[in-house]
DNA sequence: AAGTGGTCTAGACCACCTT
DNA sequence: AGGTGGTCTAGACCACTTA
């Protein structure tokens, strides 16, 4: 039944999208050790398929993985969140200046249909929904471009920061403004008018970076007050 | 004595490398299927240190991995081509502004550096040297942001396309272009002009795909021609 | 139905760390 | 030296293709 899906496909690339799944849900935290004993345990596979998914989780950087020394989960601190970031808004600034004139209606109805729906997992708190439908709204859009190696650069973007955000969560401000900036961008899309999205998106990506940043600080700050008070 | 250099470094490394080379060097041809009973036979290990070296290739975009079917190397059409294109141009316009404020004396005489010696490997007709300059130039300009993962990406990009131009070489025109736009793209860094260098750098990119796009579609008519005169 | 070639398993091997 | 855990090998297994 189930098997239906699987259907063609091998143990490793099975494992592999389990194995994604489970770090980019935060159920492997960021600098935790993988290994390959216990997940033969955790998947019931032998230690080659194994590896093979990890070789390819590498390759995406949700992983590292060191000679003789096995894998482990990508530690995130500030400076590569902020790489990313930049990343990030290299590909969608350039993508948005190719994208104003093309979009369609339908375009323009999807990505309302994506705000919506995100305003409500906002609203309940749910925030890998919310963080599925960031990453939906984002790739729609550099996806109108029809180049799919962009979008999958952008995914890998997102997958490899979505754990931080998973953990810190957004702040009450970005809660408001993650919506009202989607709509903005929207808008200049519906507009064709490119050289507002361009800079609307850009900007939405920096407030993203700062907010995310933010609450790793708060969190930070509040380990170390423990600290101190245990001294 | 050359194991030296591989302290430490497992065979899957080792084989991944070696075939990256043989890759970008031209040796296997895009589409070539790469079957892993002949990488045994070549390189010398079993098959599994050579499957996780496929799989690693994957990730970068070098081959390309169907379950049951095995690896090919990646056959590069021109929309895919263009795809890779407008990466290359997402990344360098955008680091391009976040990075002629920073230039310091020494990056531009590294520059100039690498024009001159890429000067000489046009004259003398070699295309490998050339391209790794021209790599080198680029991957310093996007280095000086410090985003050392943009310059990865950067360097997946040109490493994907490279057997192409190996294969189909520069045409005169962009031979000539391609020494005076870096020497531009050099006096806008030199001058910490953003806007010129992100216009230079954009159009630089530009032309480098129209003039690779043209050398394809010359042999692709001259082979359309022979098979024509065949029949 | 046989052949080809990709995938998986069990266990040996070996690098690195701790005592 | 012993232990832990990553890496590699040989061969079995199995999916897909051709006849």
């Amino acid at each position: 039944m189930s098997d239906a899906f699987n259907l063609g496909r091998t143990n490793y690339e099975r494992v592999r999208d389990i194995i994604r799944n489970d770090i980019i849900s935060g159920h492997f935290q960021p600098g935790e050790r993988l290994k390959v004993s216990e997940l033969v345990e955790r998947y019931g596979l032998s230690a080659m398929p194994i590896r093979e998914a990890l070789q390819q989780l590498q390759g995406e950087g949700l992983i590292v993985l060191a000679a003789n020394k096995g894998a482990s989960v990508r530690k995130i601190d500030e400076q590569f969140l902020w790489k990313m970031y930049e990343i990030r808004k290299a590909l969608e600034f350039y993508f948005a200046t190719q994208v104003a004139d093309h979009a369609t209606p339908a375009d323009v109805e999807s990505l309302r249909a994506i705000v919506a729906r995100q305003e409500q997992a906002i609203a309940a708190g749910d925030w890998e929904r919310v963080l599925d439908l960031d990453l939906a709204f984002h790739a729609h859009i550099v996806g109108i471009s029809g180049n799919d190696e962009a979008v999958n650069l952008l995914k890998r973007a997102y997958d490899v920061t979505r754990p931080l955000r998973l953990r810190f969560g957004f702040s009450p401000v970005q809660q408001q403004r993650m919506p009202h900036d989607h709509d903005a961008i929207i808008d200049a899309i519906a507009q064709h008018d490119t050289a507002r999205l361009s800079r609307l998106v850009s900007g939405h990506i920096n407030w993203a970076f700062t907010d995310l940043a933010n609450e790793m600080r708060l969190e930070d700050d509040s380990i170390r007050k423990e600290l101190q008070e245990k001294e």
